[in-house]
DNA sequence: CTTGATTTTGCAATCGATTGCGTTAGCGTA
DNA sequence: TACGCTAACGCAATCGATTGCAAAATCAAG
């Protein structure tokens, strides 16, 4: 009775005795069927173990149920997909997106030659892209934006931008934790991260508002460039320690920056709230759990990841979704000192 | 000149003016077609911004150049993907697997309803299964394992095992971590986790074995049921400080349990490794910046993905590939005492 | 200039589903 | 019985590429 090949719906129709067309209406729950022959035609194909060959079904459709989703690109390039952050993103994506019954096909980009986003949008391999930090690929995203609507990035708005994003407030939420180390009583604020990245441009952007308003003189000294990786963020913050700059506290442009901060000051006995106060951004998962725990600005990944997913369905369906811009709060816990309670 | 829809190869043979076959061809590097003009058809094809449609030649060569990776299932469905194992196993197959000029489509299981993995199977979006985690599937993976070959499952080997596996040697990982928690004197370990999951059960058998050969009496009040989770681990850990049972080390079968177990202590006023000695599996990222860094069976992950995908293509050329069992190692750090210059 | 061998090229079938449109079946009413 | 109308259903085209096979073009040798 079982032929080696798989079943086709050809094969259904066979066993069901109706023509391919019923058995794709029956499948499909088209109503046109009646339900009770709908029903039963159901009954035989799972009875079968028939399912339908996607690649089949995506050719006619002109549809894959499958959303793109693009990780770093530009400086990260051919890196691995570990830096916490993203990964949360990508879970808390992958959920939204399956929750929605669409599949996620993760895309690295190992070629950023020119046309890379074309390359991508036309294999029509997925119905719609979420682009997870626009890095330094600004122009590239403009251009494809214009003649592909479903189309999201994660990042901060910047100016001149037609493609929607989804972003945190990176002004904001780098004054707020500024802010904070400020009503602590700390002046010596040292800023680390990379300032060729447009995001992290405006986290510093928020950081210099913040010492202007309170009126304190902002010394170059203190700004350390950071990568994101953790053992060379620890090195920057092995050399600024080994400086001599004065320094009370660091306000760090990601929480891995920040645990490597940490990391680093203990290892040279400089105690963490005592006597500098540290203030990492993300708050990841691990941030509540380091020692001591990280006081961050968080940025709300499961709004976030809504937010994004929500604005590509509309995109894909044919609406106009603008983009958006979620305020960031601030996580206070122990290693900026002050109140908290564990 | 630009129309709208985007390009099909018939346009391109047009610019060409040569037959579809013949740019199909001369895409696909097919020497039939003369050095020279397979270059010019290509240079055009690539002025004119063609990409070849996948949907379409996924249905004719019945083949995606896709892998499913497939996550955890039974107990967890319907979970975040979250855990930092998984996540960072995910990003290493990624990895291996785009080298191989493949992508990913990540399947999360929303119905584990009979025929769960013949349907992910039949619907032909990928030529090849990884599934990260046997959990309680074992039976299932067995059956799908007879008629579909490309399929690797990442776990340990179990008994009656049909499918093609890679996972570590849970037993002599166990057995390595709780001798080493021997030879610094401990003598009342408990153990946390939850046995009823097979790999966790191997390593319950590596701690028994481990305590016997040291002609120690196994005591069940020290084995703890704790989940992967850091909040339910939390509490596990917690009622075993409050339960009075007296302990001197605590072998956790994840880092998250560890990291958990770690907190507890600390919140009871209790000293690691001064007062409890803590080792816990899989040696994530995380571990070795925790405070005190943890002492971890290392699961190599980085050459566990690569023998995964290893075996899974070659299952995809119709060879036969073998089980593999990778040895642990066990990583020292500060968190069990004993020797270590952090 | 033939002839035969070889290199290029293109026709048309194929992958497995979906769907517009026309046909048939079924029913109620006059 | 005849007619009209609707509900069910199936034919065949279609999505956009790949490829077996045969035709056409090219070349070498006689």
């Amino acid at each position: 009775m079982a032929d080696d090949g798989p079943l086709k719906m050809a094969d259904v129709a066979r066993l069901a005795k109706v023509s391919m067309s019923t058995v794709s209406r029956a499948l499909a729950d088209n109503p046109l069927i009646p339900e009770d022959r709908r029903r039963e035609i159901q009954r035989i194909a799972a009875e079968a173990g028939y399912v339908i060959n996607q690649s089949a079904r995506s050719l006619r459709m002109r549809k894959t149920q499958t959303i793109g989703v693009v990780f770093p690109l530009g400086h990260d390039v051919g890196q691995l997909i570990s830096d916490p952050f993203f990964i949360e993103m990508f879970g808390r994506l992958a959920d939204e997106i399956t929750t929605r019954g669409y599949q996620v096909l993760l895309c690295r980009v190992t070629d950023t030659s020119d046309g890379w986003l074309n390359r991508i949008i036309q294999s029509h391999r997925q119905d719609g892209l979420v682009i997870v930090g626009q890095s330094d690929q600004h122009a590239a995203l403009n251009q494809a934006a214009e003649s592909y609507h479903p189309l999201v990035v994660w990042g901060g708005h910047l100016s001149g931008q037609v493609y929607c994003s989804v972003g945190t407030d990176n002004i904001g939420g780098a004054r707020r934790a500024v802010d904070h180390l400020l009503g602590l009583g700390r002046k010596r604020i040292a800023f680390l991260g990379m300032l060729e990245l447009p995001e992290i441009g405006l986290r510093y952007e928020g950081y210099v508002r913040a010492l202007r308003a309170a009126g304190i003189e902002h010394d170059p000294a203190l700004v350390i460039p950071a990568h994101f990786s953790f053992e060379t963020a620890y090195e920057a913050a092995r050399e600024l320690i080994e400086s001599g700059t004065t320094f009370d506290a660091i306000f760090a442009t990601s929480d891995i920056i920040a645990l490597a901060a940490i990391q680093a000051l203990a290892a040279a006995g400089i105690d963490v709230p005592g006597q500098v106060s540290v203030v990492g951004f993300d708050d990841i998962a691990i941030a509540a759990q380091s020692t001591p725990p990280l006081t961050s600005v968080q940025q709300d990944l499961a709004k976030g990841a809504k937010t994004i997913v929500d604005l590509l369905f509309k995109r894909m369906a044919g609406e106009d979704a603008p983009s958006a811009t979620l305020l960031p709060k601030l996580v206070v816990r122990k290693s900026c000192g002050g109140a908290s309670a564990g």
